[in-house]
DNA sequence: TACAATAATACAAACGTTTGTATTATTTTT
DNA sequence: AAAAATAATACAAACGTTTGTATTATTGTA
């Protein structure tokens, strides 16, 4: 039944037509270089066959696959998952299809992920780093080989030659605590994620300065990394951190939605009163903080518009002629404090 | 500076060896016609020169692009990520990429993915029908062109030729309801979603054979088909048929974890103690049901598992001679009532 | 040492396009 | 009606591999 049908291509209907192949390949291109009639002849006829044009041919041909690759550190979550879905609007909307990898958290997979675009599936590549990756020497060579990047989100460091998409991570969490502070918060606990990501560091960074700014005492006992990288563990992380606490916090800025919904329920469930005796404020704002009580609180981060960005970025790189010389654009894009029952 | 180097290709490799092209490219295949220190030569050089292989030429030459193009209804639904994750795990470790597109909730869209895939860029496709795909003549065509495909989760109707991966939807919904039963509760509600997708009509039907068998009048009344596509709507769809509600369920069973919920949410507000007064379950288990308090009950649909059963399905398919007749599996994979604290 | 058998390699076509240049057909000009 | 200009088309190389067949080099055998 199955028996693979061998393809129409450009030679059958140039057969047909008795006609050459370069003259069917222009007319489907609306090459006025062929008569008006031909072209016409050239349609029906390819209608009438099948034709579908093979892109691997085109793209060998070309030397373009109109392929962006995507390399995020995982697909279960949220964020880099409506990151790609900003990415895949507007390259759709440019005629380009994605393909996204997940590096899973490791930088050994990373760059394994690398070589593989680099075998030219690809025209370039927008990337969110792993933690673990601490050289980026990996990138600085694909981009030295001439292959277009964008990176966003856990950018440690600026890599000449790509485009960068960010938020100001210290500013959002500077001006989430404020805002406790500014509600009569004084003791205020941080939950933030791994320490090797930038975007952690930074979001640590504007909760000490917020503090700083309003004279009030950093208290080291009040704050968490979480190590987990599993959404199991992060649970019971959490769950500990309160359970131990010795100091009753009046509020708890959290570096994710998640993480500050598992305190809203581990701070429920010892009889805490949300936002009278504790307030929360997650970061990111992905849907899961409306969908709890108290809904919560968040740093609203703009995913779909990084996304968006990054393959405007992209695209315009890939339109570039290739011997002009790549002005590196950085673009920090703005946050929103989103005010919910948690404060 | 980024003037985009040559790449080195075999005639690189082989003009810098004074050997041949062919001997090259079999040398690196380690093709045991070509000696032994031959061999050896060539890997040094070709490391020396940093050759990467030409995806698209290889593919072009051998007609197999090793990429499987998948194509899910959404990506802001958790269900078809973690479906997705599962097939990128098998396709990875079978030398796999996947190329995933969206459908947008569309017919045209996903016919208009389809056409794409048949430019020879993927070797086969995974797909779940969009809840508008009432005919599957577009699916026929395609497979009829010698396309290997797999169908998962929305399958209206069997498409003769391609696999199919899903669940019982029917025997996991009886099963939970009658679970509501055995529990003593009586008044069942129904919260359903888009009456035209399979998946929900089947546990629908289930949700009747269960109070059948059990001489329970089935009551309109408590009965809701969302017809939100979009979550921003599901929200106000569930608070409303709350709020109109004459009748007070004592249990209520949800199509979706999301579904789940937003009831539980609905449910609190107006004061109804849960699991005491209404009992809840949800449907699809992703993560969602432990972080609310109270923790939801869900009918655990194995969602990664049905991405790896397609993708090795697809990929057998793939690997069959291309003259063999294909004989078609149906895969139901088994579901599992996970108890928490809604009920 | 000549001859066959086998090992190692080279040649060339193929995959399905695109595109620069050469050729042929048609129209315009004189 | 012939030459020139232009329109339409054909030819062939290129993109970077793979792979069947032909060729050459190296063995082993008598």
């Amino acid at each position: 039944m199955s028996f693979k049908k061998r393809r129409v291509k450009l030679e059958d209907i140039a057969r047909k037509l008795n006609i050459s192949i370069a003259t069917v390949s222009r007319a489907l291109d609306k090459n006025p270089r062929v008569k008006r009639s031909t072209q016409e002849k050239v349609f029906i006829t390819a209608k009438e066959m099948g034709y579908m044009p093979n892109q691997i041919a085109k793209s060998l041909s070309s030397g373009k696959t109109h392929i962006i690759g995507v390399l995020i550190p995982r697909y279960d979550e949220p964020f880099f998952i409506e990151v790609c879905r900003g990415i895949d609007q507007y390259a759709r909307n440019h005629n380009y299809k994605i393909l996204i990898s997940s590096s899973r958290n490791s930088y050994e997979f990373e760059k394994e992920n690398l070589i593989s675009f680099e075998r030219g599936l690809v025209d370039g590549i927008i990337l969110s780093p792993t933690h673990e990756t601490e050289n980026v020497a990996h990138l600085k060579d694909l981009i030295g080989k001439g292959m277009p990047m964008v990176l966003f989100d856990n950018i440690r460091e600026e890599v000449s030659g790509a485009d960068h998409v960010m938020i100001d991570d210290e500013k959002a969490s500077f001006q989430a605590v404020e805002f406790l502070i500014q509600k009569g918060k004084r003791k205020i606990a941080f939950i933030g994620g791994i320490k090797q990501k930038k975007v952690f560091q930074d979001r640590f960074k504007g909760y000490i300065a917020a503090l700083d700014r309003h004279n009030i005492i950093y208290d080291e006992r009040l704050v968490l990394h979480c190590n987990s990288l599993d959404r199991e563990f992060e649970d019971k992380e959490i769950l500990s951190f309160f359970k131990n606490l010795k100091i009753n916090p009046d509020a708890v800025f959290t570096c994710t939605d998640n993480y500050g919904l598992l305190t809203m329920k581990t701070l429920l469930k010892t009889g805490k009163k949300i936002p009278q005796e504790v307030a929360v404020i997650g970061f990111g704002d992905l849907g899961l903080g409306e969908v709890f009580v108290p809904t919560l609180t968040c740093v609203s981060q703009p995913s779909f518009e990084m996304g968006q960005k990054a393959a405007e970025l992209l695209i315009k790189q890939l339109n570039e002629p290739e011997d002009s010389i790549h002005k590196k654009t950085i673009v920090k894009l703005n946050t929103q404090l989103i005010e919910r029952e948690s404060t």
